[in-house]
DNA sequence: ATGGTCGCGCAGCGA
């Protein structure tokens, strides 16, 4: 099964770009972030030409998440599990498929470290942790994907010195990764890459991405056991270059299913 | 050294 990560920052204006990956790409299932679409305008029928079935949780304007999968989507629940207050943002959309509990998530960004958003962020990564936890077990499989707005560690950021005290990479938005990866789900990508500069979001701005000052903030964590099955895993830079780019690269991962 | 670009939507905010 191949599974993907994209934040699209607004599907509107990357539909035909998506439609394009998805052509040479291939994959089973899509996450999308950042669609800006409230779901009645959610280009559906576009993604069924496709040949995928499609859950969408979008507000209009700001966040909205997507899962499209060709391989059967099933008990798709936006938000988190038994919150109904919470589902109201379009952050957080899990769905069944081909026998994998799939999450596409789009972190609140944090703004600045001690702000009330950064505590919000927190906040919400705690729930993220309880929601998984609720609705899943880490001896099943498991993958909740998407814009974590958090660089895990020094290799994931283009300038050390960025590495500390700033929002993304701060002490305790880290500890609520680990507080997940304490859980059980693995970062799939460190499985099959060690090195540093393997970065999956780039500034618009000053060309940051010709400088490659980017981060790898977009993350597939994954159970163990589905980690264990994982044969491939790619950032796909080439997505991000040429006309009407996202700022963030979709990223793909292959598991022996 | 500084500021720089997008998307949304029509001013300025969020990222």
């Amino acid at each position: 099964m191949r599974l993907a990560t994209w934040n699209v920052n607004s599907l509107k204006v990357r539909l035909a770009r998506v439609e394009e990956w998805i052509g040479y790409a291939q994959p089973d299932v899509l996450c999308l972030q950042e669609t800006k679409l409230a779901d009645a305008a959610f280009p559906t029928m576009a993604f069924q030409a496709l040949g995928y079935e499609v859950a969408c949780h979008g507000e209009g304007r700001w966040n909205g998440v997507a899962i499209a999968s060709r391989v059967g989507l099933e008990d798709a629940e936006a938000g988190f599990h038994g919150d109904a207050a919470a589902a109201t943002e379009g952050r957080l959309l899990s769905a069944t498929c081909a026998g994998v509990r799939v999450s596409s998530v789009y972190v609140p960004n944090g703004r600045s470290v001690g702000s009330e958003h950064f505590e919000a962020k927190l906040e919400w990564l705690r729930l993220l942790r309880a929601h998984v936890a609720a609705t899943s077990d880490p001896e099943g499989l498991v993958a909740v994907c998407g814009d974590f707005n958090v660089a895990p560690d020094h290799r994931d950021v283009w300038d050390a010195s960025r590495a500390h005290g700033g929002t993304h990479v701060s002490g305790a938005e880290r500890a609520a990764l680990d507080e997940m990866v304490a859980w059980g789900l693995v970062d799939a990508f460190r499985q099959q890459h060690s090195g540093d500069r393997l970065f999956s979001w780039w500034d618009y701005r000053a060309g940051d991405f010709h400088k490659h000052k980017g981060m790898r903030i977009d993350l597939a964590m994954v159970s163990r056991p589905l980690a264990d099955r994982l044969t491939f895993a790619l950032i796909d830079r080439q997505a991000r270059k040429g006309k009407l780019p996202s700022d963030h690269a979709p990223l793909l991962f292959d598991f022996d299913l």
